[in-house]
DNA sequence: TAGTGGTCTAGACCACTCA
DNA sequence: GAGTGGTCTAGACCACTAT
């Protein structure tokens, strides 16, 4: 047959909407029509379909049929960056050095989020993250031995903690948050700013199933950004 | 038949993937086989497996077979808020003021993003938005009235100029950088907080087509937070 | 050149939800 | 109850790329 494709379909229906054919809100025809108006098949129009309410820009629903958004929900995606990578991608030359390193009994707030008893203890590590030397970010993690006992064995002065995690424990999920807090004194002698100045925080904690692995908290240099296409 | 689900399949390798079946790097077995092994057509595979590369936790190529990420790429989304929607999540009444209206003739930072010439006057908004009479935000922003004309009649004081934007020209592109600022004195006297203090700054600018629309920057309140899951 | 993923088709049945 | 989207199947051809 003609193989229209779904992405030039996608594209088709794009215009139409921007061009206000479909004003917000409005219902668009169904599945069934369009495949017959641009002469494919209905799996085909789906999957165009698909994709455009994956991105927000339109709604779906069985029996009340396709609708333009009224507001068009924006999704910005990220890529969570690797501090080595963001380092070396501007050329400079990445080095870490690790400032503490200890078994330690972690305060209330941290027990609860790696789900361990307040009793037990768990890895706490400070690092700064260095590019050609002068200080880049500076991260304050816990690990819970638990979960990956073997890190006690590893040497994290070659292979940060982060990336020695990701290689052991690939596949985790977790979550992330950024805010922007005034530096206090131990991060701002750590970063090399003054102290209260603006600095970008990225938290993340991560897990394997029930079991949680680690929460990491990386201060950024004034003047960190995170940007996105949309 | 069997209707064996995309998402069955899905979670099923999802597991063999994190069980470490197939190490980091390692070939997985080709899409014929797995349909055979999990009963089902190859399309219903397909589907399982594009979700997975969509998530940047296996990559495919034609011929060279579908592999298992090496430093699996975490993406996080984030919707994009709209204050409005912010501010009554959280049960409060939303109300906004405008502080300045004018035309005017913007630096060249602004002029190079609005792609206007640097003689061209554009509209310059100051705006505060508040949660229940307490300040919540504040907005700083330039529309290219070439662009939008209709803008200049438009009364602003009822729908916000990003919800009459977003009306008048829903589905423009754009992009979104998140960054942390010391709050300077007038963007602390608009929100109420010291000068200096650690807010976290939304730039955002949209276009259509190739025509400039907008740029935005919005100060939140210390304390505020983007959060996402992985 | 051969093997693998990418996609389209035509048809079918199901699931949800509006009237 | 009926209409719409959601998904699966079985088969086919194409496009890319490793060998």
């Amino acid at each position: 047959m003609n193989a229209v494709s779904h992405k030039t379909i996608r594209e088709a229906l794009l215009k139409r909407i921007q061009s206000g054919e479909w004003g917000l809100g409005d219902l668009m025809p169904g599945e069934v029509d369009l495949a017959e108006e641009y002469g494919c098949a209905r799996t085909t129009v789906n999957r165009a379909l698909r994709g455009l309410a994956e991105e927000g820009l339109i709604e779906r629903k069985r029996k009340g049929g396709t609708r333009v958004r009224h507001l068009p929900m924006r999704q910005a995606k990220f890529d969570i960056p690797i501090i080595r990578e963001q380092v070396e991608a501007t050329g400079s030359k990445y080095r870490h050095e690790i400032l503490v390193r200890e078994e330690r009994r972690p305060p209330a707030a941290i027990s609860t989020r790696l789900k361990i008893s307040p009793e037990d203890k768990a890895l706490y590590l400070e690092t700064v993250h260095m590019a050609d030397d002068r200080p880049f970010a500076f991260e304050v993690r816990w690990v819970n031995t638990r979960a990956v006992p073997q890190i006690q064995d590893a040497n994290l002065d070659i292979l940060s903690a982060n990336e020695w995690l990701v290689r052991t424990v690939p596949f985790s999920s977790g979550d992330v948050m950024f805010s922007a807090e005034s530096a206090t004194a131990s991060v701002a002698a750590a970063i090399g700013v003054t102290e209260g100045a603006a600095v970008f925080v990225t938290d993340r904690t991560t897990w394997l199933d029930d079991s949680f692995i680690t929460t990491t908290r990386v201060y950024n240099l004034p003047g960190y950004r995170l940007y996105s296409k949309l």
